[in-house]
DNA sequence: TGCATTCGTGTGCGCCAAACACTATCCTCG
DNA sequence: CGAGGATAGTGTTTGGCGCACACGAATGCA
């Protein structure tokens, strides 16, 4: 076995090249969008190699900002393409990332004819990169379920029914708006602000800020490590409930009894 | 911006090397164990370095497979480390896997002195790899709660209450016998065979089989990509309900109505 | 001042998860 | 061969929670 951990000298060529892709979504007209730089006849995500003194997320922050200026930007890891073909320009993996950004807080589009494409109408992508951004979105739907991801979206100050949107946008499908305002009171994640949005039509609507609910606390949720490199707002809970249609059961009984 | 997807000739020496690390769990004596292989003065995961012309995945089959004969294993990807200075050794990334076996399909551990470890005592470990287990322990008890992984840790035939233990091992609490064998049934992803368990002592149990309950659908799991690469046997969903202790509430509310 | 638009608010019902205890079957040992 | 030990197997009740559902309030504008 060739020990990883304890090898000697570099090979002198190792052929293997590592790089990121980052699906960048925000929210611009109720309707998902991701960001893409042409490239050629096709589209492709933010990308770049990862340099020798560099880790996977600062590697992606950067090809992210390369394309649009913006901070504070939510950012997590999705998965790792290795298949061997995946690039015909010679062996390239791909640590794949999704971040998630207000619209407000992206600047400009920096790389000339970088482009929000609405997720239900994408261009023709090369490479994976299709595949990238499904995952991205099947990861973001169930994250959203269970973690508080979704304020991501939005910025410091908003309203509840601008809240509900993102979820109804990101989940493909309309909310009860007592039902989800009832939930998230309950949950106790936003606080009223003394301000007042001022809407063009109709009744001014009440500003909240996201407060994080449970400290914490290490439950390990779903990406523990990941969740260490982010900003503290991602990792209150708004709790999980995962259930698709039709009967759907856990083996497993609900922790806490009745 | 260096494109990633577009480079030209490789560059004469890229520095980062890549490796795959994998936390190999079964049951054994009603504990759930890992795999580990001795390393000086600490122990390691299996572990090896991605050749040029191989998939992430079966590098990690690889890994396994020269410390310990097995077919037939669940594996997936977990996450990739790519902290800068994870290995003293030099820049090298590291695609965790984890992957799941039957006790009865471990032929034999090959490499000498490696041996299962119960995850309650595990030894000193190097580098991160006390990390990569940490992570792969919670990413296996949510995912037992809306997968059928379960079932790759139990041999073709088993009891419900061979079935139940594994619930209750990995998960780390007790689990009502009669609720646990109502959903089973209910899910409809067993079915009796007609050999019976003769245990040394007490009555007989049924033998069960696995059986796939829904069709795979492409409903988007969390881990659509992966579980391409899987066994179909991985594609069925026991279904998700995973709740937290204390009361915990989605926003999204559950699809498919009352 | 009326009309359009968005904001904001409470109840009732049905389902599902959890809690809970006893009988059946087999083996062993005296 | 009978008693005891061990594991398998089996239903009912109850309470919490998720879902469905409709109307008055506040504002801008014509």
């Amino acid at each position: 076995m060739v020990d990883t951990n304890q090898t000697g000298p570099l090979p002198s060529r190792y052929p293997i090249r590592v790089g990121v892709d980052v699906a960048v979504f925000t929210i611009r007209d109720s309707a998902l969008h991701v960001l893409l730089a042409p490239a050629d006849v096709a589209w492709r995500l933010p990308s770049d190699l990862v340099r020798p003194d560099e880790p996977l997320d600062l590697a992606a922050r950067r090809a992210l900002t390369e394309v649009a200026g913006a901070s504070d930007v939510w950012l997590e890891q999705l998965f790792t393409f290795g298949d061997v073909q995946r690039n015909p320009d010679g062996r390239v993996i791909s640590v794949a990332h999704y971040a998630l950004v207000a619209v407000d807080v992206v600047r400009e589009l920096g790389e000339r004819d970088a482009q929000w494409w609405p997720i239900a109408a994408l261009p023709q992508l090369i490479l994976d990169h299709r595949r990238i951004i499904d995952y991205a979105l099947t990861r973001l739907r169930n994250k959203l379920e269970y973690t508080t991801v979704g304020f991501q979206l939005l910025p410091q100050r908003f309203t509840l029914s601008e809240l509900q949107r993102v979820y109804e946008v990101i989940l493909g499908r309309t909310l009860d708006k007592r039902n989800f305002r009832r939930k998230v009171d309950v949950l106790g994640i936003v606080k009223p602000t003394r301000e007042q949005r001022v809407s063009v039509t109709g009744r001014p609507a009440q500003l909240y800020r996201f407060v994080a609910a449970e400290a914490p606390e290490a439950i390990g949720g779903p990406e523990p490590l990941a969740a260490a490199q982010q900003p503290s707002v991602q990792i209150a809970r708004i709790g999980p409930v995962l259930r698709r249609r039709g009967r759907v059961i856990s083996i497993a009984p609900v922790e806490g009894g009745r």
